[in-house]
DNA sequence: GATACCTTGTGGTCTGACCACATGGCTGAC
DNA sequence: GTCAGCCATGTGGTCAGACCACAAGGTATC
């Protein structure tokens, strides 16, 4: 076992026993090394792990904010993971693109008719903000992700909202890679805009089946029309 | 930025760029740092991070074997990270319990009528190992875990079977303690063994919408039924 | 009482050294 | 000539000690 697990098992063993909590300060990097019997950079090659699996947080300086703090993000490390294979090639970007039709289509399915009106109105704003004219392309992408997000949120899962957001995020690099290949970006703004609206209302309607389709059908239709990957 | 994120971008971008491909092996942490003009404990941090998302492995020694070593293992990051946050109880089993449900459903339906014989028998003679008798609970779990994945993959999309496998390593240790809460193991053990062979033969049958329906009900039920969270 | 300063503790980085390990070539015996 | 054993070499793994940048919070000053 390698020094650096060993920090790293410690620090599993006193979270899952609870002597750990979210928002608590792990001890400082000096004072950990001590405690296990390591060197320093032992301990710091483990708050590297840590950090990149968003577990913790560092920070320089004094005060209540500053060190390694407790933190829950599943999702950085998740984009981190995604974007890192994509860059390898080894992670088939259909493959991406078929995990977020099933697993949008299952959101909007569950969120149909529970969506409050409240959820529902904060999903519109995002689509009026991208109503907006001369409307730059990548914040266009932008919002129209957060949209996506927004819609899998809906559905109360945060393992399938962090997974969503993260597909959302690893990729977006490459949906913006692939804008010359829609040079007539015009109408198919348009045509995002009006589909954005319809799976919006049938969420708001309550009709699971025909918001799932939609949800689909947007989709796969971006990523044939965009060729990304 | 900190210095072995600098590390962390250079190797990103090679392996966008192609300059690194899976197999290829990263020069020597102390060749690295020279290249880069950093220290060397800023390359092990950053070589931490990238074994951690599963992009490299690292070995001592000599040879051609030894060293950091380009891979593709998006499994075991994703496999630690839920661990990790399972650990916090900031993750609801609840809701990795759905997703599995959700996954294993969309999986199951597509691999109904395009599953190949052999596919079929592979999975079949894991249900048969389980059929022994005196089978130790554990192992019970772990061909159980390897036929869901099985099951998973039989969907052929890498991305999907990645989650599947990591959701049930990631969960594993929490189904083994939740043991004594089924102290009568033995009928149990049969409801699920036959629920296999329905959810199996529906896939061989080409029946995609009984198949999902068996797998959600059989993954629920168990759940249930072990109070596992 | 308000402001500027400085003490203190944090992570961030570097240097240089030594160890354990596995290979692969070298050397010697046969 | 062949083979077994040995050792030089290069790899990651680990450590100790030092210095820097930074931010908070107390402290001295006006």
């Amino acid at each position: 076992m390698r020094t650096h697990e060993l920090v790293l098992r410690q620090v599993e063993a006193d979270l899952a026993a609870g002597k750990l909590r979210l928002g608590d300060r792990l001890p400082g990097e000096r004072a950990l090394a001590g405690e296990l019997g390591v060197s320093r950079p032992s301990v710091r090659e483990a708050i590297r792990v840590l950090e990149a699996m968003g577990v913790v947080r560092t920070a320089v300086g004094s005060g209540p904010d500053a060190g390694a703090v407790i933190v829950a993000d599943p999702g950085s490390p998740l984009t981190a993971t995604l974007r890192l294979h994509l860059a390898t090639s080894h992670l088939p970007m259909g493959d991406i693109v078929q995990t977020r039709v099933l697993l949008e289509s299952w959101a909007v399915r569950e969120a149909a008719g529970r969506a409050t009106p409240a959820q529902v109105a904060a999903a519109r704003q995002l689509l009026d903000a991208m109503d907006e004219p001369d409307l730059p392309r990548e914040r266009f992408h932008l919002l129209d992700a957060e949209f996506h997000v927004a819609l899998a949120s809906l559905a109360d899962n945060v393992l399938v909202s962090t997974i969503m957001a993260s597909l959302r995020e690893a990729i977006h690099g490459y949906v913006i890679a692939a804008a010359p290949h829609v040079p007539d970006w015009a109408p198919v703004a348009a045509l995002l805009r009006a589909q954005h609206r319809a799976v919006l209302a049938a969420v708001a309607d309550g009709d699971g089946d025909l918001a799932a389709a939609l949800v689909a059908e947007h989709i796969q239709g971006f990523y044939k029309a965009s060729r990304v990957g």
